[in-house]
DNA sequence: GTTTATTGTTGCCATTGTGGCACTAATAAA
DNA sequence: TTTATTAGTGCCACAATGGCAACAATAAAC
């Protein structure tokens, strides 16, 4: 990185107010933030930023530097624009896997929307929810819950991941509606069951604000999300699932969030995996396209609940993984 | 290197209208310009040079980055000005070692003029005729005759070095003029030699135009360019040494070249070597520093010696080993 | 006032990009 | 036609980058 990107990071500091923001939005650690403005002040021979350990405020030469860089970084975008009018289009093979739900849900729809914008790249999808092994497999990209097994991949979280339970009207009126955990228990469920999860637990907190788990009475198991809703809507089974994989169901009034008292964990978020860092552009802009789509505060697909926020015990303040938002 | 960067050194090729002026410009490879246009390139996806194996024009796309470039490049140097207005100044020890010659009249005078430039910088001269181990001696730059023993130094040609034979008026009175090189051989010699570097014979072309070399009588040695000059004007012996020795013994007409219709190969370059590349700033503005006051095209003292590219069958074209610029 | 959460910092390390060298191909100059 | 010079490329050593983990300190929460 030269001094003229350093500088535009620094304007980008500058502007979000916070390192640890700029990273976020960058997709990098925080301590590449702080190392980077720390080598533009060497590579200027000047301190643009005082800082303490949660704030920085900006020095006289910082502030005069800032008025420049914004023109810095007007002219080279003019400069890349230039280039742009001459550009030829990305091309190439993007392979990505995904869980089916995510897959066909959220990967599928960017995917088709990509490939209008760059009709030369040629995309290949696999839902799978098995383990794979992503580099072997020549995957560009995975999205999968929870972090990689294999700690060479790198791994970005890209929404957060919220649990909840459901069951069909016709469910609790067999069953009664039940008031604890407890009772929960006791009661038939479908449950998620694959090579790369296998639900037979749920946590949650007790009364005491301690985080436990409670065995089920798993009586359903299958792969497939689509597959669990439909048996829950069957009236046969409640099941609990992450938010994304309810569509209008519960607008519908098929499904009913049930037990919504008891306070939730938040469940492994939902990653982006990547063989290496340095991605071919085609696939960061899949990448972004892909986190736009899903959304980078609350995930869309919470949308589909009405008043989820105020469930399960979640904190009404946004406590995504991707990051807390200062207004 | 980043974009920006690379916009900057394609408006530096385009100006100088040579990947190759660049790359002597910039104290790099060749290769280095070469490969970096073509990374500019790839990162703007489009072609800005069309080029031959010897030449290149500007593409539409590039005449139009062209114009773009200048006014980045002028952009970055006023935000650079703005920095240097709250510069601190560079500091810390600068260790150079030379020989003798070279330092005293050379490396000094630069050494002066850089510490009046930067008081915090400390410098260090040791004067060596000896080979020295500039990593484990800890020096930050070397200036040599010829390349460096050591292949894991970075070593740069910054001057030409031609020989030239003078003789005192009163020795020319005393043998006579000698008209070949058979007959200066048979004349007292007095010849250079210290550890690193030891003159027994002469290389010259002959009649046929075929480098070889004579062997001369060595009378008198020392390790000490002025004690050989010294020895020369005395009348006693002739001396065979390079044109950086040279002072104003010849314009004042206390030696006199001799034997200059014979042909001369030009000698091993003056050579700056450092330990590794990414020179501290202080180092590479020394480096620039001396570089300057030798002078880039002909060194400076070949200016002590009145026509001397007119002898010794020198081109009249420069044939610097720091490259030929063309019109 | 105390405790907790968050941010900026820094050491360490694996990975990637840079820069230098050697060699090649091709073209301009001799 | 021959020679010299320039741009290109493969290979490799070295330096920079980016990520992770842990720490210190401060702002926010209680």
């Amino acid at each position: 990185m030269d001094t003229t990107s350093r500088i535009l990071m620094f304007l980008e500091v500058v502007e979000q107010g916070s390192f640890a923001k700029v990273a976020e939005r960058r997709n990098i650690d925080r301590s590449v933030v702080s190392k980077q403005m720390n080598k533009l002040e060497d590579d200027l021979g000047v301190r643009l930023l005082n800082r303490t350990t949660r704030s920085f405020s900006l020095t006289a030469a910082g502030s005069e530097m800032l008025k420049k860089a914004k023109e810095l970084r007007e002219l080279l975008g003019e400069t890349l624009t230039i280039a742009q009018n001459y550009h030829t289009e990305p091309k190439g093979l993007l392979k990505v896997t995904s869980s089916t739900i995510i897959g066909k849900r959220y990967i599928l729809p960017v995917a088709i929307e990509f490939q209008q914008r760059f009709p030369q790249v040629e995309v290949e999808i696999r839902l799978e929810d098995r383990l794979v092994d992503v580099v072997g497999e020549g995957y560009d990209l995975a999205f999968r819950v929870g972090p990689p097994r294999d700690s060479s991949l790198i791994s970005r979280a890209i929404a957060r991941n919220r649990m909840l339970i459901v069951a069909a009207p016709k469910f609790l009126e067999t069953y009664g509606e039940p008031k604890t955990m407890q009772q929960l228990a006791k009661l038939p469920a479908a449950t998620y069951a694959s090579d790369a999860l296998k639900v037979s637990q749920l946590p949650y907190y007790d009364s005491k604000g301690n985080e436990t788990t409670i065995t089920i009475n798993s009586q359903f198991r299958a792969n497939d999300g689509d597959v669990l809703i439909s048996k829950a809507i069957s009236g046969t089974a409640y099941c609990a699932v992450p938010a994304f994989v309810i569509s209008d169901e519960v607008m519908s009034g098929r499904l009913v969030p049930i037990l919504t008292h008891v306070k939730l964990p938040d469940y492994h978020s939902v990653q982006a995996v990547y063989p290496h860092r340095g991605l071919p552009v085609r696939t960061q802009l899949f990448f972004e396209a892909v986190r736009d789509f899903i959304g980078k505060e609350t995930p869309n697909w919470e949308k589909n609940i009405p008043d989820f926020d105020k469930m399960y015990g979640f904190e009404v303040k946004d406590s995504s993984p991707v990051g807390r938002w200062t207004a």
